[in-house]
DNA sequence: CTTAAATCTGCACACGGTTGCACAATATGA
DNA sequence: TCATATTGTGCAACCGTGTGCAGATTTAAG
């Protein structure tokens, strides 16, 4: 309140109010050191006084500790991406992290990353697509866990946790045959994500195994509007496919909405449409969209464990790369 | 390559290899300083050549500026929010300012406060909307700006930056009564929000305005399922009304696909619909909601005027609320 | 009561970078 | 040519905290 001038609050302070020495503050919040509860008591109770809380900054440079884990992200417009992040940087709070975050739409993530080089983040996570490989060398060079969840980044070098887009893929088809489709579309994503080219490989390899051949395969950019144009050309033909499979679910909105409206077809009865990523708008009534369940959490939690294996100093495991398992649900889109 | 141990480039080591001393490496990264243009090649060379980047924590020891800026978020499932949160920390970035991040959906933000301000941040952006008035004293103890972008937080010793909720909501009503309708009823939001409350108030007072009784007012908690059930309230009586008024987008969609589906309403024929916040689903095909652009963008850039002013030691302007006005975006829910 | 062990405390240096200051080197002007 | 202004450099003292070490204090044991 008197304060005019912006003044931190030092251990020196605390130690001088609570009659002690720096080192004795220092150690109360130490939770290994040796410090009598009496002088705890006091040194809390100064700090709470003085509103005093260690300078994360000056500790780190002894300890070479920043507690500060970097994460690269991009388009929250896509839900997944939004649910991706939320569940991480909440994981990475619970174990006393702090995410220092950083969008990489743009091209020119090179020099933000060397920002957060600069602000020495112990490890990278990383769930958008665009990483250069410099900067990765960079990282592997100072042996910083670096770990790409969602994506898989073609050097290969770095330790991936993705879905089993493949396999997730190969369950849409099976679950599409099983109720009778045979002439299936497949709508692609962007077309730069492994994450798409993964799931029209898993896509094409099951209806190969059923001796099906596609009804088409249209890119669709993983957007809404990609969705609809994609839908508009598949159903303007003569013929008509008897399911769409897209590769996430905005895109399958964008489907079932131009359906519906420029060309009355209903869904499921006219054609069956499923999506991925299992976004909380495919249990909308409008939609009800059968789709894939990534199991977010498990990603988040597999990605957790690697960074903090990589911290605390493991021998550096060689980099992997992990698929988690997706489950399929059904809901109206594909069934009546 | 050939490191086996964890060894991070020093100042030292740059001078070094440049041969020149360490002061010269720091000014060469300091704008303003006194170097040569040869010393300067030379130290860039070398920096490059070892991987060199000034490590921020000292440097920020002595400079008692960080360039880290807080953000406390929540709920990524709203896309407002996501919005926001992508939009402000590319500001941020755009900036040179590093964003840390913060979610606080759980009550303990405390905590996590008290982590922030040991990472010593220059400010904090709060668009959630808990944080407890004694964290709000002690950041503005310390003098720090602290600015709420979409909330109004009530100690009113914090500046906040909003969309003009009650005059867009009177846009609504005057659109509505503009077309004809008479009989309308409003979804109200979370009511912890200050947002949601506002929208209320300017929705009733316009009302009485137009010597207009609303025709109901239910509670929707600014979710889709909350929508559904409003509607579900709503148009299972006997009368309905010829307008429903949602304090946001999400529990337009929920009302609009409860009133398809359960009762066989369509918008616009039988009921106009409008939202709030203009999300991206609201130009959906399916939906085609009227509703409030909130104008995210006017919003961040003065948020962060707001911050920047307070960091270069403005004399602490006295805390205020700015109110953004939105824009009316009508699409079909409202128009044949 | 004496002695050894156990527990606690303060001193002082280190962490990596910045910056005032004094001085060296170079350029400028007469 | 010399005096002076200008520019570039290195030295060394910080910034706020952690921690090994030695010594002080308390506790336990004999």
């Amino acid at each position: 309140m008197g304060k005019t001038k912006l003044e931190f609050v030092r251990s020196r302070d605390v130690a001088q109010l609570a009659g002690v020495s720096r080192s004795a503050v220092s150690r109360t919040y130490t939770p290994g050191a040796y410090v009598s509860d009496a002088t705890r008591k006091k040194v809390l109770a100064a700090a709470e006084m003085l509103g005093y809380a260690p300078n994360a900054m000056a500790r780190s440079l002894k300890t070479k500790r920043t507690g500060i884990i970097g994460i690269v992200s991009s388009d929250l417009h896509n839900p997944f991406q939004a649910e991706l992040l939320e569940r991480l940087t909440t994981a990475l709070q619970n174990e006393g992290f702090a995410p220092l975050l950083l969008f990489a739409d743009d091209a020119d993530s090179d020099q933000q990353l060397e920002q957060m080089i600069s602000y020495q983040v112990e490890a990278l996570a990383v769930t958008s697509a665009t990483v250069s490989s410099r900067m990765a060398a960079r990282f592997l060079g100072s042996n910083k866990p670096i770990v790409a969840i969602n994506r898989f980044l073609a050097q290969g070098e770095i330790t991936s946790i993705t879905s089993d887009n493949a396999g997730s893929a190969a369950k849409i088809v099976d679950h599409l045959v099983e109720i009778g489709c045979r002439k299936i579309a497949f709508v692609s994503g962007d077309p730069i994500a492994s994450s798409s080219q993964e799931r029209e490989d898993g896509f094409l390899r099951r209806m190969a195994h059923y001796n099906l051949v596609p009804f088409s395969i249209t890119g669709g950019n993983y957007t809404y509007e990609g969705g609809v144009e994609a839908g508009r050309r598949i159903l303007e033909g003569d013929a008509i496919p008897d399911a769409i499979a897209c590769a996430n679910d905005l895109m399958s909105f964008g489907v079932i909405d131009i359906g519906r409206d420029a060309f009355g077809i209903d869904v499921p009865k006219d054609v069956k449409v499923t999506g991925f990523d299992n976004s909380l708008i495919a249990d909308w009534q409008s939609y009800a969209l059968t789709s894939i369940d990534p199991d977010v959490e498990r990603m988040v939690q597999l990605g957790l464990k690697n960074i903090m294996s990589g911290i605390t100093g493991q021998p550096q495991s060689p980099p992997s790369h992990l698929k988690v398992p997706g489950q399929l649900v059904v809901r109206a889109s594909t069934i009546r």
